[in-house]
DNA sequence: TTCACGACGGTTATTTCCCT
DNA sequence: AGGGAAATAACCGTCGTGAA
């Protein structure tokens, strides 16, 4: 659709519409043009395609010409500037300037409800203010809850409770200051009030207060806002290297700054990057190092004559300490000490570290005495070193941004018998900051077809996700048994990317199994399907 | 030795969300 | 509208480090 308007006197205005006929699918009632300016006044015209129900006009195409001077300004108040208006009683309104079709109109439609919600981000955006969701009705149907009502509201909304410190002087015992804040709370009534349209799966905007009584902040100064100061991926993966690299947050900030040339290019403060860095140590500090132990354990079980040990003190890991049979065989030989790394108490590899210190070598030789007895005593000579790096060091990094909540995740599928499909998926569910989903083949997958109940873990696939990123997921599928105790539970573990996108179970149970009422898995044609995420990280490969 | 900067590891006020 | 709870953002004291 293209909105054309001819530049040059006379003022006529052209309203041209490039396939029509799509518009009869575009669910939107009203199309505002541009104003335009005629005679010394302002003009717009309201184009109804799919007719105007409101004036018994279905099936018919409504045009009207709406003179728009005063618009905006409700009858008795009075235009102080381009958008800001003073009611009578003296009390001033701003409303937002945005591009045309931007503005929330009236009974426009959305097929879910996050399109709806998205769209007055997106307003509020451009406009110059925050947002923050506000009320929502929710009814449960089946399994599914949907949402049938939701306000998003002025992120200056008033806040019920809390009283803010610095209006509340009754705290005076609190030692501790006030809080800078970015958001000032001014009562601010500007929102907008979706729900769900009856017999439909739409959703309509059915209330929309345009006039805040607060000024936007201006284009220039909007990349600070809480929504645009929010790390993507390279940021916090950034964030991550520098840490690698002995950089703390503030100044991988600055030097972000530097890269990208200013910090209108950089998203985030100097705090937020503390807080990102605070959070990626908050996950390594207890998860990295359990999924190295857990490796090793993996790797003692599959190689010959492998000998792992590590040394804990107070919960923390200390030493890791490792032979392979060939090492064993060298020393046997030579009787040189050829692989072993003694500290692991930064909880990170670092290039740098592949290179032994002096202060290592100490390390070492304490865990030595430590272990008094153990495969090399204290006799061994310290003189001769060869590395043995173990290929993880040199290809891995592991950094994560979230500790994953201990969750479990249900999913029940009405109707089972009913399915016809052959693989359903539940919806989507969030563990830290990705998003996963089940997927179930109630007939088997291929070569399971007909025999087995096959289960899987997706990872959902999202933009924000580089291709070079993995994630790691130690996990637990169950299948719950309504009648009995004896559930279906199997463990694994997988690195999930973008050409793995799924890991789980083809033959988790046997549809025999499955179908024996004994067993209560299909109690009134229910199944349940849980699935536990028992440990998550992310690791970038490193070449 | 002193000083300034910044990392670290917490704490907590404020914000957001969701329910009734 | 109001309340409870979770999430988040802002802040603090201490300590390590490197430069002056």
């Amino acid at each position: 659709m293209f909105i054309s308007k001819r530049k040059h006197e006379p003022a006529h205005y052209m309203l041209k519409i490039e396939s029509f006929s799509l518009l009869s699918e575009v669910k939107t009632s009203k199309i505002e043009s541009d104003v335009f300016e005629a005679c010394g006044h302002k003009w717009r015209l309201d184009l109804y395609a799919n007719g105007n129900n409101e004036e018994n006009g279905a099936n018919h195409i409504a045009l009207y010409v709406v003179i728009c001077d005063s618009k905006s300004c409700p009858k008795g108040w009075e235009s102080v500037a381009s958008n800001v208006y003073e009611t009578p009683n003296g009390t001033r309104y701003w409303t937002p300037i945005v591009p045309h079709g931007v503005k929330p109109v009236l009974k426009a439609r959305f097929t879910t409800i996050e399109q709806a919600v998205a769209m007055y981000e997106e307003y509020a955006q451009l406009a110059g203010f925050g947002t923050r969701l506000g009320t929502s009705k929710k009814v449960k149907i089946g399994n599914e809850v949907i949402t049938t009502r939701r306000y998003v509201l002025c992120s200056r909304a008033p806040v019920n409770k809390h009283k803010h410190k610095e209006t509340n002087p009754d705290d005076i015992d609190s030692t501790s200051p006030s809080r800078r804040s970015n958001v000032k709370v001014t009562d601010c009534k500007a929102c907008v009030k979706f729900r769900r349209i009856k017999k439909s799966t739409d959703y309509e905007i059915y209330g929309f207060v345009e006039e805040h009584n607060h000024g936007f902040t201006s284009p220039e100064n909007l990349d600070l806002s809480l929504k645009r100061r929010k790390l993507d991926f390279s940021t916090q993966e950034f964030i991550a290297k520098c840490r690698n690299a002995n950089l703390g947050p503030t100044k991988s900030h600055k030097v972000h700054v530097a890269i990208k040339g200013g910090h209108h290019n950089v998203h985030g403060t100097v705090v937020d990057y503390k807080n990102c860095g605070r959070d990626i140590r908050d996950f390594i500090g207890d998860r990295d190092a359990q999924m190295i132990i857990d490796k090793f354990k993996a790797r003692s079980e599959n190689k010959v004559n492998y000998t792992f040990d590590t040394h804990i003190d107070d919960m923390e890991l200390q030493l890791i300490f490792w032979c392979d049979g060939v090492s064993k065989l060298n020393y046997e030989a030579f009787g040189d000490v050829l692989a072993f790394d003694a500290t692991y108490h930064t909880n990170m590899f670092h290039e740098d570290e592949t290179t032994w210190g002096f202060d290592k070598l100490i390390s070492l030789e304490s865990f030595m005495e430590g272990k008094n007895g153990y495969l090399f005593d204290d006799s061994c000579v310290f003189g001769a070193e060869v590395f043995e790096v173990p290929e993880f060091t040199q290809v891995d990094r592991c950094l994560s941004l979230k500790k994953p909540p201990a969750t479990i995740h249900s999913w029940t599928i009405n109707k089972v018998s009913a399915v016809t499909e052959d693989e359903v998926h539940s919806e989507v569910f969030k563990v830290g900051k990705v998003k996963w989903k089940l997927s179930l083949f109630p007939k088997g997958l291929n070569s399971v077809k007909d025999t087995h109940l096959s289960i899987f873990l997706n990872i959902h696939y999202t933009a924000a996700f580089p291709n070079d990123w993995n994630v790691y997921a130690k996990f637990k599928i169950r299948v719950k048994s309504q009648a009995t105790e004896n559930d279906i539970e199997k463990e694994t573990n997988n690195w999930f990317s973008n050409s793995v996108d799924s890991s789980g179970f083809p033959t988790i149970m046997t549809l025999s199994q499955l179908n024996d009422s004994e067993n209560g898995f299909l109690l009134n044609d229910n199944l349940t399907v849980e699935v536990e995420i028992l440990g998550m990280g992310v690791l970038k490969y490193f070449v």
